[in-house]
RNA sequence: GGAGGGGUUCCCGAGCGGCCAAAGGGAGCAGACUGUAAAUCUGCCGGCUUACGCCUUCGAAGGUUCGAAUCCUUCCCCCUCCA
């Protein structure tokens, strides 16, 4: 159901082809993220103009609102939301992280209450599996357990061993009925030997893909990248390696040119409904006062929508007057920016120069965009 | 003309003798945001100062008091009702 083609290596970053029932995704690539059927403030014509190639839709979230039976009844997520491309769903395992407060982990499986109307729902890798079959994605996730950077040792140890069984639950659930690609995960915090040791375990269900989870979880950066730098090189080199949840752009960069293929992150989007743009010369807030009288588009080398019509004072004022239009604006312009960062290291992969582009791109951004 | 209510820091609006540079909103300013419970959250928001603190402020002027945004007098200006 999936086929992987590695055309271009260069230092550890590679160029690759994914092929998915929906579609084919040119890696390294990130995925924009729609939670909850639909990356927020834009529509599928907005992300075919960005140039994303796949999705990111939410177990949990489609779970609670509108249920996975409603999006299977209406033909699969990617009719419901109209997105004729590939999607990957995430299968709640992070949210056993960033909603610790409101869940009860048990071997079984996580015991959520639902912010929505505060009604129990029990998610197990099986039901995860479940859930997601119906969704109908072309990639769809283990479910692990997500310990915070700060956890001891032993809760990393725990955590790793419980997402190593709750792999072989999903494995065994997926093969009953194998649509889409099943990825598993693997833990270990910044634990070298541990996400070793992980990392052959999950390396070893051989599944059609491996994600590194655990990342972004409130380490420093250097940090992180150091551990992506290790752990990415301890999955299969023939299968598509996916990040999970990272990153900046410069996270993007400095992981990719460490083998990672597959990202997601809500940042993009998030800090875009906060007024916040990135841009080839660093991180520009839209709502600053200095740029009330500004002229210039956001980001002068970026050929999006956003960027090609609208000045600085424009976006200004939409996001001052809290006109909707600013979230699609700024949201268009993210991604498209982080659409452009990927499809350029892409091709400095197949230049052998990634490594170049890379240090370029970080040195610009430290420039500032004023 | 008569009766009553009111004027508070950019705006709205609490306070009604000391704990008041003055609650709470809003606006403004700055920042954060990493597998989305996020159009969310945090900080600043009279002046000077790193801070302690000092100075100026509650329509105006005067007064009472150890002490006033708060009490009294006069004046100015708003609003409501009655004629």
């Amino acid at each position: 159901m999936l086929s992987f083609t590695i055309s271009h290596q260069d230092g550890a970053a590679r160029r690759g082809v994914l092929e998915l029932p929906h579609g084919r995704v040119d890696t390294p690539q990130f995925m924009p993220v729609g939670t909850a059927g639909s990356v927020k403030a834009i529509a599928p014509d907005d992300l075919a103009s960005i140039g994303a190639q796949i999705v990111l839709g939410n177990t949990y979230h489609l779970l609670l609102r509108p249920g996975p039976e409603v999006v299977a009844e209406m033909g699969g997520l990617n009719r419901f939301m109209g997105w004729p491309g590939p999607i990957l769903t995430d299968s709640g395992g992070f949210q056993v992280y960033s909603l610790a407060e409101q869940r009860k982990i048990t071997d079984e499986g996580a015991l959520f209450r639902s912010h929505l109307d505060g009604s129990k729902h029990l998610l197990t890798p099986e039901r995860a599996v479940q859930v997601q079959r119906q969704l109908g994605p072309d990639v769809l996730m283990c479910f692990d357990e997500c310990p915070p950077a700060r956890a001891s040792r032993k809760e990393h140890e725990e955590a790793v061993a419980r997402t190593t069984r709750w792999a072989v639950r999903c494995k065994e659930e997926w093969l009953k009925d194998p649509r889409g690609n099943l990825f598993g995960i693997v833990q270990g915090g910044l634990d070298r030997e541990l996400r070793e040791r992980h990392a052959a375990e999950i390396a070893a269900l051989d599944l059609p893909g491996n994600a590194l989870g655990g990342f972004s979880v409130g380490e420093d950066p250097a940090q992180m990248w150091e551990g992506v730098a290790h752990a990415a090189l301890l999955l299969p080199a023939h299968k598509p390696r996916y990040l999970m949840g990272v990153g900046t752009p410069e996270d993007l960069l400095r992981c990719g040119i460490a083998g990672v293929d597959l990202f997601d992150c809500v940042l993009p989007t998030r800090v875009a409904r906060n007024g916040l743009l990135f841009t080839r010369r660093g991180r520009l807030q839209i709502k600053a006062a200095r740029y009330a009288r500004d002229p210039r588009p956001a980001d002068p080398g970026c050929r999006c929508y956003t960027c090609r019509t609208f000045t600085r004072a424009y976006l200004r004022h939409l996001f001052a007057a809290q006109e909707l239009l600013a979230f699609r604006l700024n949201t268009l312009h993210n991604l498209t920016f982080y659409s452009d960062l990927m499809s350029g290291l892409r091709a400095a992969i197949e230049a052998g120069g990634a490594r170049n582009y890379t240090e370029r791109l970080l040195e610009s951004f430290r420039e500032g965009p004023d």
